[in-house]
DNA sequence: ACCCAGGCATTGG
DNA sequence: CCAATGCATGGG
């Protein structure tokens, strides 16, 4: 039975609107009611289904990061908690947004790559840039587009990518952050602060990246993506005039997925 | 034809 | 340390 258990409650829909608000994503494709993504060099889909989520095909190896993608990692049932005695905005996101588990990126190279492509512009204009790097340099399946990897985007030409919309900038970034050394599987072992230390070393990459880096790839508690356009508009929605930075510290420790929640809530809800 | 959108590096004070 | 500037596309 290729069912994947998550902690109730889990509102499958909601969890995955991100994958739909924004035109499809080739490479965590939403078709016919079913999320589909490459995983283990195969295509797998997504269902929701009492107690969890059917995968099909399943084996053992893809589990762990199917359960990633879907943000198995998240302690929501600490969070519902801790929401109690939270103020009344948290407490009525959660009970609006009740079951929304934030998914996660898998590939940390996709994750970075996929935040170059969103600085800046509008995330329309980011998906569809995004999606024509994937068609150029990624591997369809069925429905859903492996990623383009590493090593393929190292070889790539900064012009290759320029004409696929891409700024002279942001070709650069992406072909450099391929090309350097940076061990990506690696940050996984480090506290935030270094994480970000390190990303931000490697240029085309700021805090705005390593921010969503720590909160949608390693799914670090108290990431908080201050700087984000969208959660900066999403807290003053909600709280009004209030620093953005600041407001931070009564979520502790869970800003990442309030920040999930404010994002989630402002555009689901009024 | 504008203007803004889930940044960033670069340049100059 | 902070302010100003250019960037390329999609949607309004």
């Amino acid at each position: 039975m290729p069912l994947l258990f998550l902690p109730e409650p889990y509102a499958f829909d909601l969890s995955t609107e991100r994958f739909r608000a924004f035109g499809p994503d080739l490479a965590n494709l939403w078709h016919e009611g079913g999320l589909h993504r490459v995983v283990g060099g195969r295509e797998v889909r997504s269902d929701p289904a009492p107690g969890g989520v059917v995968v099909e095909p399943f084996d053992a190896e893809i589990e762990a990061e199917v359960r990633t993608l879907l943000g198995a990692p998240f302690d929501l049932n600490g969070f519902y908690t801790w929401a109690r005695g939270a103020d009344p905005i948290v407490r009525r996101l959660v009970s609006k947004l009740e079951g929304l588990r934030p998914p996660l990126a898998p590939d940390p190279f996709e994750s970075l790559v996929a935040s170059i492509t969103a600085q800046q512009v509008s995330l329309f204009a980011a998906f569809a840039i995004r999606n024509r790097l994937i068609e150029r340099f990624g591997k369809r399946a069925e429905h859903a587009w492996s990623f383009p990897t590493r090593a393929r985007l190292a070889r790539a030409k900064e012009d290759e990518l320029l004409s696929l919309g891409f700024s002279r900038r942001k070709a650069e970034y992406v072909v450099g952050l391929a090309r350097s050394d940076l061990d990506l599987e690696a940050l996984a072992a480090l506290p935030d602060e270094e994480v970000k230390e390190r990303l931000t070393a490697v240029r085309g990459l700021g805090a705005w990246t390593a921010d969503w880096f720590l909160a949608r790839h390693l799914a670090r508690p108290r990431a908080w993506p201050a700087g984000d356009l969208g959660l900066r508009k999403a807290v003053a929605s909600f709280y009004g005039d209030v620093d953005v930075r600041a407001v931070s510290e009564r979520f502790d420790p869970f800003q990442n997925v309030v920040a999930h929640y404010l994002l989630v809530g402002a555009r689901v809800l009024g």
